[in-house]
RNA sequence: GCCGAAGUGGCGGAAUAGGCAGACGCAAGGGACUUAAAAUCCCUCGGAGUAAAAUCCGUACCGGUUCGAGUCCGGUUUUCGGCACCA
C-alpha cells in the first residue's frame, strides 16, 4: 500500500463528508476531549507534538466509536515571550511570525489526520479572542478579584529591562551578563487566595493523577496556626508573626523580619542602618529558591530594635534575615532556636540563645533542635500541655488580650498578572491623575495592541513608548489620561480557552452560558505534568470565580486529566534547538506514513512516561501493518462454513473477545502500548488460524472485521482503507467499537501454578468452577505434586483463585 | 534545598487489589523456502549451571513485614518534572 496516497485520499474524503463535524443535535451524547493547546513556535511539529496529539486523537476516535459525539477542538496559545525575543533578535514582528507559525502548524496538524473540528479554532492573540480575555479581567476587577500592589521583578540594570525568570541565568542577565536585582513595581494581581480553601477541598473530587492532586495540595499549602502580636520596645509599633507552633512561644529568643518587609526601615536604628541597607542590597541579588535552600548559610543582621514577647514580657532582638520570605505569612517569624531546624542553625551562627520549652512525650532524651510534637515545659501556666493543646491554648489566651488570633495560612500567593512586555493582551485599565485606576468601559473593548511599537529593551515597557496607544481620555472625567502599559500574563489567556472553544464566534459575550453548561466540564483533558500547579490551578480558579459571578454553573473545568510523558532526544535529554537533538517526524512520515508513525509512538512508549527517542522499531510496525493487510485481503478469497466451533475456533473466539476487552480497558486508561500489543496478539492468532485451518469457519471473517474495527482508532487511514477493501461503503468510524461476548471468555478448565514454599514447581489443570477445597484435592492427587511433597503434610495451604495453590511445608 | 515521580533483559517496554517477573515488539543467533537476495515462515534468546534436567541468582542499593514483594514499610542512591515572569 502507498500510505501517503491513502492518507491523502481519506483526509480529503473525511473533509468533504464532514465526518468529524460536531453534531450539536447529539449534544446529550457529547464527550469533550481536550489537549492543551500549542504554543506556535517557529519550528515545525516535532515528535513531542505528535506524541501529544496522535494518541489523544486515537482516544477521541475510540470514544466516537463507542457512540459518543466527540468534541475535539484545536487552537493556539499565541501570546508570549519567545515571539517577542525572536522579534528583538530578528526585527520580525511578533504578530507576523506568530501568524505564520500558526498557518504552518495548522497545516501540519491536519496531516496528523485528527478529528479536530476546525470550525471551533481559537487563537489567543486574535483581538476577537483577547477582547474577552480583557472582559474577564474587568469582571475580576468588578468582583474585587483584581487589585494592584507592589511586587518585585527581575531587573537588569544594564539592559534596563524586566527579565523573566527564564532569562536570568545564575543571577545574571542572559543577554548582557549583568547581575540581576529585584526591583519593586506596582502590578496587578488576581486574588486566587480567596479561593484557596475551595481549590483545596475540591481536589479530591477530581479524576486526576494522584501525584498531581498531591502537588496542588502542597502548592496551596494550608497550615493552621495563629498570629502573635509583638510590641516594639520604646516605639509605638506593633507587628504580627504567623506560627503553627504557638506552644513554643516561651522559647522565643529573637524575632526575624524578611528583608523586604516595610517594617525593616521603621525598626532599624541609626547605628545599624548602614549594615541593614547593605544587607538588603545583598538579598535583592539572590532568588527565592536559593534563599530557601536549607543548606545555605543563614545570613542576617540586627536592626537595633527589640520586641516584647506578649506571653511573658520578655525583650528579644529583632533581626533581618533572608530565610524569611515577605510573601508568606506576615513576613516576620518568631525565632525558637530549640524547636525549629532553621532557627537553630541561625541562632547558633549569630550567637543567639537556645532555650528548650518542649520535651518529648515519652521522656526520652533528645538532641537540639527538638522539632517533634511534645509536652510544654518552662512555660508557666502551660507546663504539661501537649503541643496539640498548647498551640491553641496560647493563641486563645493572647486573643483575649487582643494580642493574637487563630489563623489559617496558605502558601498559595495571589497571582501576579502584569507583564512589562509587548506581546500579550493589554490590561484594560486607564490611569487618570484625578480618578486613579479606571477600568476601560466594556463597550470600548478590545483595547487593541498597536502594531507599530518599538520593542527593543531600553528601560520602558514597549507599550509605554507608543504615544498613540498610551494617551487616552479618562472614561470618567474626560481629562487626558494614560493606559496601563503592561500586558496580561499568558496564563490568563489559557485559563478560559476551554470555555471559548464551545462558542468561539460569539461576538456578544465571552461564551453563551447555555452552551458551556451543556458542553463542560471537559471530559478528558490531556497535557504535560509540568502544568500541575500553575495552569491547572489558574483554570480551576477562573471556573470557580465565573461560577460565583453567575456566568456558568459548574465547579470544575476538567473532570478527568491525563498527563502525557515527554519524548526526549536520542541522547536522553530534553529536545531543544540549542542541544541540537530535536527529532523531526517529517522524513519518517514520508517513508512510513503518519499511521505507522502514530502507531509506533503509541506502541513503543508508555504514554504517561515518554522516554528517549529512537526509531528502530518503526519497521516492525510496518511489518505488522503488512500482516494485517494480508489477512484482510486473504479473508475475501476464502469460502466459509457455518459449522459449530471446534476447539480451535473456540480458542480463536476467546482471543477475539479478550482482545476486545483488553483494548477497550487499556484505551480507556491511555495504556496504548498494551492495547496495541493485544491487537498484535489477535493478528498473530488469526494468521495462525489462516495457515493451519483449511476449512475455514465464518468466525474467521467476523474476526477480521473486528480486527479492522479495533485497529481503527490507532491507524485511522489504514483501517478506513481496509474497511473499504472489505466491501463497506460508509466510514469505519461510523461503526460501533466491538463489544465483548463474555460467554466466549468462559473457560471450562483453568491452569494453576503449584507452589511448594512459595516457589513454582509444577502446574495443574482444574475445572473452572472448582472451589478451594476441590483445587487442593486435585493438587494433592496429582502424581508430580505428591512426589514434590515427599509424603509430608503441608502446614498451610493457600489457594489464590485463577492463579495458584501454595503448599507450605 | 523543598515538593512530586521514576529506576525491571542487549533495547523499547508488560505485569487488575501482595500471587507463575520479562506480555508485545526490537536487536541478535540458528534453521526453512530461494540459483541468490529481499520478503515470508519456524526455533532460541535474563545470568550461572547441566549432556539434558535438577538447582541457584536476578526488578538501582541496604534492611524489614509476609506462606509469598517489581508491587507494602524504613533508609540510601541516581535520573526526571515543578518551585510562582518559558508555556
Amino acid at each position: 500500500m502507498n500510505m501517503l496516497e491513502i492518507e491523502a485520499k481519506w483526509n480529503k474524503k473525511w473533509e468533504e463528508d464532514e465526518t468529524y463535524k460536531f453534531d450539536t443535535s447529539r449534544i446529550d451524547k457529547k464527550y469533550y476531549v481536550l489537549e492543551m493547546f500549542s504554543y506556535p513556535s517557529g519550528a515545525k511539529l516535532h515528535v513531542g507534538h505528535w506524541f501529544n496529539y496522535g494518541p489523544s486523537d486515537s482516544f477521541a476516535r475510540f470514544k466516537r466509536m463507542q457512540g459518543y459525539e466527540v468534541f475535539q477542538p484545536m487552537g493556539f496559545d499565541a501570546f508570549g515571550l519567545p515571539a517577542e525575543n525572536y522579534a528583538i533578535k530578528t526585527g520580525i514582528h511578533p504578530k507576523d511570525s506568530t501568524l505564520k507559525n500558526i498557518a504552518t502548524m495548522e497545516k501540519q496538524l491536519k496531516n496528523i489526520g485528527a478529528t479536530y473540528d476546525w470550525d471551533y479554532e481559537v487563537v489567543t492573540c486574535d483581538p476577537k479572542y483577547y477582547k474577552w480575555t480583557q472582559w474577564l479581567f474587568l469582571q475580576m476587577y468588578k468582583h474585587n478579584l483584581a487589585y494592584r500592589k507592589e511586587a518585585p521583578v527581575n531587573w537588569c540594570p544594564s539592559c534596563k529591562t524586566v527579565l523573566a525568570n527564564e532569562q536570568v541565568v545564575d543571577g545574571c542577565c542572559e543577554r548582557c551578563g549583568a547581575t540581576v536585582v529585584r526591583k519593586n513595581l506596582t502590578q496587578w494581581f488576581f486574588k486566587i487566595t480567596d479561593y484557596a480553601e475551595e481549590l483545596l477541598n475540591d481536589i479530591d473530587k477530581l479524576d486526576w493523577p494522584e501525584k498531581t492532586k498531591l502537588m496542588q495540595k502542597h502548592w496551596i499549602g494550608k497550615s493552621t496556626g495563629g498570629e502573635i502580636e509583638f510590641q516594639v520596645k520604646d516605639k509605638n509599633i506593633k507587628f504580627r508573626v504567623f506560627t503553627t507552633r504557638a506552644d513554643t512561644i516561651f522559647g522565643i529568643t529573637y524575632v526575624v523580619l524578611a528583608p523586604e518587609s516595610p517594617l525593616v526601615d521603621e525598626l532599624t536604628t541609626e547605628e545599624n542602618r548602614q549594615a541593614v541597607e547593605d544587607y538588603k542590597v545583598q538579598c535583592s541579588k539572590i532568588n527565592e529558591i536559593e534563599r530557601l535552600s536549607s543548606n545555605r548559610e543563614k545570613t542576617g543582621v540586627f536592626t537595633g530594635s527589640y520586641a516584647i514577647n506578649p506571653i511573658n514580657g520578655r525583650e528579644v532582638p529583632i533581626l533581618v534575615a533572608d530565610y524569611v520570605l515577605a510573601s508568606y505569612g506576615t513576613g516576620a517569624v518568631m525565632g525558637v532556636a530549640a524547636h525549629d531546624e532553621r532557627d537553630y542553625v541561625f541562632a547558633v551562627k549569630h550567637g543567639l540563645p537556645v532555650e528548650r520549652v518542649i520535651k518529648s512525650k515519652d521522656g526520652s532524651p533528645d538532641d537540639l533542635p527538638f522539632t517533634d510534637y511534645g509536652v510544654m515545659v518552662n512555660s508557666g501556666e502551660f507546663d504539661g500541655m501537649t503541643t496539640e493543646e498548647g498551640r491553641v491554648a496560647v493563641i486563645k489566651k493572647l486573643e483575649k488580650e487582643g494580642k493574637g488570633a487563630l489563623k489559617t495560612n496558605y502558601r498559595l500567593r495571589d497571582w501576579l498578572i502584569s507583564r512589562q512586555r509587548y506581546w500579550g493582551a493589554p490590561i484594560p485599565v486607564i490611569h487618570c491623575e484625578h480618578c486613579g485606576a479606571v477600568p476601560v468601559p466594556e463597550e470600548d473593548l478590545p483595547v487593541e495592541l498597536p502594531y507599530n511599537v518599538n520593542f527593543t529593551p531600553d528601560g520602558e515597557s514597549p507599550l509605554k513608548k507608543c504615544e498613540e496607544f498610551m494617551n487616552v481620555k479618562c472614561p470618567v472625567c474626560g481629562r487626558p489620561a494614560r493606559r496601563d502599559p503592561d500586558t496580561l500574563d499568558t496564563f490568563v489567556c489559557s485559563s478560559w480557552y476551554y470555555l471559548r472553544y464551545v462558542d468561539p464566534k460569539n461576538d456578544k459575550e465571552a461564551f453563551s452560558r447555555d452552551k458551556v453548561d451543556k458542553m463542560l466540564p471537559v471530559d478528558k483533558y490531556i497535557g504535560g505534568a509540568e502544568h500541575a500547579c500553575m495552569h491547572l490551578l489558574y483554570a480551576r480558579f477562573f471556573t470557580k470565580a465565573l461560577r460565583d459571578m453567575g456566568y456558568l454553573d459548574f465547579d470544575e473545568p476538567f473532570k478527568s486529566l491525563v498527563h502525557q510523558g515527554t519524548i526526549l532526544g536520542p541522547d536522553g535529554q530534553k529536545m531543544s534547538k540549542s542541544r541540537g537533538n530535536v527529532v523531526s517526524p517529517d522524513a519518517l512520515i514520508e517513508k512510513y506514513g503518519s499511521d505507522a508513525f502514530r502507531l509506533y509512538l503509541m506502541f513503543g512508549f508508555s504514554y504517561v512516561e515518554g522516554g528517549p527517542w529512537n526509531d528502530k522499531g518503526l519497521e516492525s510496525i510496518q511489518r505488522f501493518m503488512d500482516r494485517v493487510e494480508r489477512l484482510v485481503c486473504h479473508s475475501r478469497t476464502f469460502s466459509y462454513n457455518e459449522k459449530e466451533y471446534s476447539a480451535v475456533e473456540k480458542n480463536l473466539d476467546f482471543v477475539r473477545n479478550s482482545t476486545i476487552k483488553s483494548v477497550t480497558a487499556d484505551t480507556e486508561n491511555f495504556s496504548f502500548n498494551t492495547a496495541i500489543a493485544r491487537i498484535m496478539e489477535f493478528t498473530n492468532a488469526l494468521t495462525d488460524y489462516e495457515n493451519k485451518v483449511s476449512d475455514k469457519n465464518r468466525l474467521f471473517k467476523d474476526c477480521v472485521t473486528d480486527l479492522v474495527k479495533v485497529l481503527a482508532p490507532f491507524a485511522p487511514h489504514f483501517a478506513e482503507e481496509l474497511w473499504e477493501i472489505l466491501g463497506n461503503k460508509s466510514s469505519v468510524f461510523n461503526e460501533d467499537f466491538p463489544k465483548v461476548n463474555e460467554k466466549a471468555l468462559v473457560k471450562d478448565e483453568l491452569e494453576l501454578a503449584v507452589q511448594i514454599n512459595s516457589r513454582v514447581k509444577t502446574k495443574i489443570v482444574v475445572p473452572a468452577g472448582a472451589d478451594n477445597k476441590e483445587i487442593e484435592k486435585i493438587a494433592l492427587a496429582d502424581p508430580t505434586v505428591r512426589k514434590l511433597l515427599e509424603g509430608q503434610t503441608p502446614k498451610k495451604v493457600i489457594v489464590i483463585p485463577h492463579r495458584l495453590i501454595n503448599f507450605v511445608i
